[in-house]
DNA sequence: TATAATAATGACTGGCTGGTCATTTGTCAA
DNA sequence: TTGACAAATGACCAGCCAGTCATTATTATA
């Protein structure tokens, strides 16, 4: 395991267990069996690595629900969705703590910032599932479905939290299942309106073209294996010619979905496609 | 405003603000106009003023919806709660945003236990509002409906701090009361069980009479009014002698109910009873 | 083996903060 | 006005911790 990696491993656990403030690094290296000054080779600073640890799983988790939704057939999306939520949560329940506990806001106005932006990626990605399995409705009220969803996943988090039991898996997917779609097919009022919609719609962030350049660029430095270069070379050129078609880059896509650290890219690179594509149609 | 009030409020604001850990004792009494040793005549230390600011708002808020519960009429019950909650948010904007950011775990073991405890209360009072709302439903189907309840109550909270629109209160609670009721009324499948109604219980802490009395003592050298001292005597006594009937208690439990200070000992003498007695039913 | 280059170490620093306490300021009765 | 008592002050202390850097150990190379 490579030194980052068990410095992150280890510093999660701590933090899961006592909080950022109170985890020192040198707590963290002893954990490692490393000096503190090893810590200054793999992280500029203890922001870095806090930094670092959220995008990790954020990015894991944001980009693999929104993968699911794009290719998981109709009736059964929501339940893979819980599904997955509730299994990552178990694999990664260090995260899952100190994401219940910490809930953010900690240092600078940066880490919010970053936390909203892979709010909004979920959100966007249970739109998305939302729309799939509720085509007729209107926008508000699928947007308040996705709220809806994202109250029964925190009932689990929860409840295993301050309840020591553990909730049956199966039991709790087929539960909320039922109970989301109850709500969506005979619920007349919602709290969602036309003109909040519109609100929320303006503190939406777009996905920019030199910030996903940025992105392709970083993740080229970090890559060896030629055909993943090569692919995320292309791309990063289409963003100025735009001179491949469509099944190219969705293959060059393809090439780099299976590597963690192109994860972001190919997640940002869909979005940024379907943002331009639809600037196209609205011109 | 008394020096500790003032205090607790400016505080409030800048945990609010910054966080806990970032707010230090000095900037908390640069706000107040006054010097850092003067924080130290109000409290004895920085945890202590934590505990108190805790205290004071979770105090009133379990307790208020306790007797609401036990107060309101069945119909209006729900929809008052998400009333009563929604104002309290507002209200205690500042203590609101500390709840959601600084999801406790700070400091000491002792923190944790305190939240539980509240959370235990409130889902109490919650478990009695389900109750009454829904008398045939079996045990382990009325407590999932409390989590469905907070949930919802959640979905506010996170709403409003992540997006940047406030939602209608009117609409909010409306949508709310009708989509519970559907999931009461029409639900089939739910994760609560027997089995985890079993382990949940084995959990909850009871209401010890040694900790009744030393809240009642403390409540006393805080209070002057005659009425309300001898009040808390009386009951202090009928701990040891029980030798009041109901109608007295009862109205003893009226005197008291209107001070900050007796908030909490009223509403712990109520649970205590309810437990006494139910420990006399079943022998 | 000698030398250069790289990696790892941990004592140290500087800044910060909770808490203390000798001193000052304010109050009020005689 | 005086003196006694209480309240308020803020300089100071001790402890903590992120981050640095001169020194040491390890590895690669010639």
């Amino acid at each position: 395991m490579g030194k980052q990696q068990l410095i992150m491993d280890k510093a999660l656990e701590l933090f899961g267990k006592q909080g950022i403030n109170d985890t020192t690094v040198q707590q963290i290296m002893n954990e490692c069996n490393m000096s503190k000054g090893a810590f200054y080779l793999a992280f500029t600073s203890k922001d870095e690595l806090i930094t670092a640890l959220i995008d990790r799983f954020m990015i894991e988790y944001t980009s693999d629900i929104d993968q699911m939704v794009r290719n998981e057939k109709g009736e059964t999306l929501l339940r893979q969705f819980f599904i997955y939520s509730y299994h990552f949560s178990l694999r990664h329940q260090p995260f899952t703590n100190l994401y219940i506990k910490e809930q953010i806001h900690k240092l600078n106005e940066h880490l919010i910032e970053k936390m909203k932006y892979y709010n909004q990626l979920l959100n966007e990605s249970l739109y998305h599932l939302v729309d799939r399995l509720y085509k007729h409705k209107t926008e508000y009220e699928k947007y308040e479905l996705v709220w809806v969803i994202k109250a029964f996943m925190q009932i689990y988090q929860k409840f295993s939290f301050e309840e020591n039991g553990e909730i049956d898996m199966e039991l709790f997917v087929t539960s909320c299942v039922e109970k989301i779609d109850l709500i969506a097919t005979h619920s007349k009022t919602t709290f969602v309106t036309e003109d909040l919609m519109l609100q929320i719609k303006w503190n939406q962030v777009k996905v920019d073209e030199l910030i996903l350049k940025k992105k392709i660029m970083r993740a080229m430095e970090e890559i060896e294996e030629p055909i993943l270069v090569q692919s995320l070379q292309l791309l990063h050129e289409h963003l100025v010619n735009k001179n491949l078609p469509d099944a190219v880059i969705h293959g060059l896509l393809q090439n780099i979905q299976h590597s963690i650290v192109c994860k972001e890219v190919r997640y940002l690179y869909q979005v940024y496609m379907e943002q331009e594509e639809h600037k196209g149609a609205s011109r």
